[in-house]
DNA sequence: TGCATTTGTCAACGACCGTTGGCATATGGC
DNA sequence: GCCATATGCCAACGGTCGTTGACAAATGCA
């Protein structure tokens, strides 16, 4: 068998390149055509290889997409939030994931793919239930953070999908202070407001 | 040939049964899985027909999608709302347009889709710039409508992806009252807030 | 009853898909 | 230089897809 999955220490032999750039271009096509949208002959074409490499690597396509659609929003810590700027907190921290040179192509991956593939929209739900929801919980009476992450999720995914995959033209207008102006209040009063 | 399209007063003829049950089922299903989700011969299964008489009857796969995905809102007469009560009024109809018995499947198909196909996408858009747009428009300073409307839209959009694309469990188990109590005031501040 | 039109079934096509196994080439330790 | 291994290409498989054309059954008018 030749697989040696785990670190490793010292190898950063020639096949961890083909391999980083097979990662890359599925994550760049996943992001932009979505899982159905993208066929491991495209993925293979973008990384200059065989498809059958593509497979060689990861095992299935399946597996390819979940190496692909990893995420990890960095959320702030929990108690150093100020609960009365948590709204703009959040908001920032969005347009930092989404627009932010750091943060990959994550989200676009499971969101673009999470309304016809089953994986990515419980890969989404993982999302804001593990890193969403404890934001919320921490900020307001743990009992209805459900609801309250719930209201908060809905905002932003809301955002998102009209900003950056349906580009629906007034909202990709909006310059970053109008977003944080706007929804900022809206993600305050949802997260901490009165019941 | 053998299509009359347009409207020959009288002629419940058999065809036409089948043509309906045709389109029910595609209507369906797209809402259901996606285009892609989809395919003819699924559609066929549904109507207990073969699937050549799906490409017979609407004449290829797209043409179909388009025949299904045709959306009205049905959003009130300008004239008619309430400037203070139009968060209000909005939100409650989006609830009818999902929930309610009346209205079809036809968000849902173009939601579900919108992220993948662009036909879709592009229907999508054209749904909020003709029908949501104008309602903003004839409630606020129409300069700043496109702003306005493309932030109600991100609201409501994403209220529809949580609730019933991805069906997110805390947003699911919302009441029509709490989503009423909550987001009618973010489309209300949206729509006619300050600026 | 005859016949033309409609309505439906069936088999097959070319294309694309994910995936596989065999075979060439390059690499790197001995 | 020798050879095991890693890396890569190629051709093909079985399957699903949208779509097509030929043919059978039903329908309705003369």
């Amino acid at each position: 068998m030749a697989f040696m999955t785990e670190n490793p220490p010292k190898k950063p032999s020639k096949s961890d390149r083909t391999r980083a750039q097979i990662l890359e271009a599925a994550r760049l096509l996943f992001a932009e055509h979505g899982y159905e949208g993208t066929s491991i002959r495209d993925v293979a074409a973008h990384a200059s290889i065989d498809p059958a490499m593509v497979i060689r690597y990861f095992r299935s396509k399946d597996e390819l997409f979940a190496r692909a659609a990893v995420v990890d929003l960095k959320l702030p810590a929990l108690r150093v939030i100020d609960r009365n700027a948590i709204g703009e907190t959040l908001i920032r921290r969005f347009l930092e994931i989404w627009e932010g040179p750091a943060s990959g192509p994550g989200m676009a991956i499971l969101l673009r793919s999470a309304t016809s593939n089953e994986f990515a929209a419980e890969k989404l739900r993982d999302v804001f239930g593990n890193q969403v929801r404890p934001v919320i919980a921490a900020a307001a009476d743990p009992a209805d953070a459900g609801r309250r992450a719930g209201l908060v999720s809905s905002q932003l995914l809301g955002l998102a999908m009209c900003r950056y995959l349906l580009r629906l033209p007034p909202v990709v207008a909006l310059s970053h202070d109008e977003i944080i102006q706007n929804v900022g209040p809206t993600l305050q009063r949802y997260a901490v407001g009165e019941a």
